[in-house]
DNA sequence: CATGACGCTGAGAATCATTGTCAAATCCGC
DNA sequence: GCGGATTTGACAATGATTCTCAGCGTCATG
């Protein structure tokens, strides 16, 4: 039996900041806007609530260029983000497409249990050169 | 002007490594292969010599789940992989329809100075499940 | 509402890939 | 072969993330 996880103060903290916040974001960054907001976390439990999130489907997790996961509160079912390097700003975005070219070419190599990746990286309108 | 690399010994036996490599590796695990076959190099130096090669585009650099980031000796031109998550193995994939697919993506959206991640993952048919 | 079991928290230590340091070794044009 | 710039490598340092573990908070239950 799996242990429903306990509403805890802290954990109810981690998730209003993702649902304040637009783009992706690290645990670190997570961990400062909370004490910013003099909501007290530790910085460890910071990174277990956002975990124990993740594998819950209930934010999505990706690593920029630097090798830090980000994470971001996203819509149910599976999309692809198209990510403001400098802001942070995100977009979701659809591709049926590639969703079926992906599988395509997995199936042709005789590859099974396939999963991809796919994000776009650029600088948005509102950030400077 | 840029200064063009010397050709040391090191560095000759890191590409020769690549070169007898069919999947991705990271430094540590070429490190240990190098070690393995008796030509010392130091773990610093790899790392370095893989940074050059990554950027020079004469090999391709990704991370895998771990964070960790791997290298292979790739074709030139852009193109992305379709990996086994077992033993390594990787194929080259070109999907013209998805790069033009993710460009229109990022400029309806205002974004510039656009690139995009996309690598596959699986298991291949020679892997057990 | 009190209780107890057990998950959750947090401060700091530990881990681990990667990068920085810098003196000594190596290249390479001359 | 020389000399100066580049490269190397042993080791320290960094930085994100994870681990540890004693004490706290939750919550089902009485």
């Amino acid at each position: 039996m799996v242990e429903a996880p306990r509403n805890t103060r802290q954990r109810r903290a981690v998730v209003a900041i993702l649902e304040d916040l637009d783009g992706f974001a690290s645990a670190q960054e997570i961990h400062d806007i909370l004490k910013k907001r003099g909501e007290s976390v530790g910085l460890s439990t910071v990174y277990r609530s956002l975990q124990v999130l993740a594998e819950a489907a209930e934010v999505d997790a990706l690593r920029n260029d630097d090798g830090e996961v980000l994470y971001r509160q996203c819509s149910a079912g599976h999309h692809h983000h198209l990510v403001c390097r400098s802001c942070g700003r995100t977009v979701e975005v659809e591709g049926p497409t590639v969703e079926r070219w992906a599988d395509k070419i997995a199936a042709e190599n005789g590859f099974r249990d396939v999963a991809h990746t796919l994000e776009i990286f650029g600088t948005c309108a509102s950030c400077p050169s």
